[in-house]
DNA sequence: AGACGTCTGACTTTCTTTGACCTATGTAGT
DNA sequence: ACTACATAGGTCAAAGAAAGTCAGACGTCT
């Protein structure tokens, strides 16, 4: 078995005992699995990116931790779907309008957050000097990266 | 837990018994958790300062003190302050998540609309081939649009 | 062999803690 | 009033503690 694999199981372990969220020292890991450090990066990255439903935050200096949080579960499946099917690489204000009043609609999301989400993807709010092409690719990137947080929220 | 952690809690249990304002010796705080008397103003210019909702002011020589001062702000009072004077032109992502956390302590936001704020800014919601500066640009437009949207939630 | 996934190590960045030195205020002696 | 000393807080740079990044070495399939 792959390093790499040994780590994320037991990422997971840890997971599924203690809840949805766990901490654990960087150093501290690498020490127990013996390898470098960076190596749990790498594991982060790769096993626990918020494409596979996970969330993650860190601090360093003394006392630094890397906190990560199981995102997918169910009752987020409709915003799953969302950020991985139906929103694709680009998302003009229209389609992101159009969106989240269905969200609102659906009751997904509640009204303040629709309002939120809107006044992020604005136009007034990206009013920097970058091509169309690009702040539509922003713009479904954010839109994405926002859903999953409130998947975050709907969790148990 | 940090040291730093502890004073900070040390003080804000203070805070909480005494009213909004508390007086303390700086070197009598630092013997108490046996650190240097300088610790105390680490602690104070990363946790208590006005950005965090506080004043300080102090006095040197005989008698002298440090005093602690919550300033009480209401809700749409702190947003416009950051909309029209603290936040610039420009926000690099750790200001940005830096003045979430803030607002967030301060309850003039909820830890929901906080992680939604947050990924809105996040480098991996704006991931797309363009300048920092340019993000960084964006990233204040966008953080005053989200603000003043709370804002007209708030109505108080 | 080539492509892709893994792993490491050197270097960087961020946050914390300490200590040496500096400045302001009060008090006592002349 | 002036000087001197004690008291107390301020500043800053350097060391320490952790985590992040990234290029390149290494493996493992096809």
């Amino acid at each position: 078995m792959r390093l790499s694999d040994s780590i994320e199981q037991f990422i997971k372990e840890l997971l599924n005992q203690e809840s949805t969220e766990v901490e654990l020292k960087r150093n501290e890991l690498a020490e127990y699995f013996g390898c470098a450090p960076s190596q749990i990066n790498y594991v982060l990255a790769t096993r626990f990116s918020p494409d596979h439903g996970y969330l993650t935050e860190s601090r360093r200096g003394g006392g630094g931790y890397i906190r990560i949080v199981r995102v997918v579960q169910s009752g987020s499946q409709r915003l799953m779907y969302l950020v991985n099917d139906r929103i694709g690489d680009s998302l003009s204000e229209e389609e992101c309008l159009r969106l989240i009043s269905q969200l609102k609609e659906q009751m997904i999301v509640t009204a303040d957050e629709a309002a939120l989400m809107a006044s992020a993807v604005s136009t007034r709010a990206l009013s920097v000097p970058v091509p169309d092409v690009l702040k539509d690719a922003m713009r479904a990137k954010m839109m994405k990266s926002m859903l999953m947080s409130i998947a975050a929220r709907n969790r148990n």
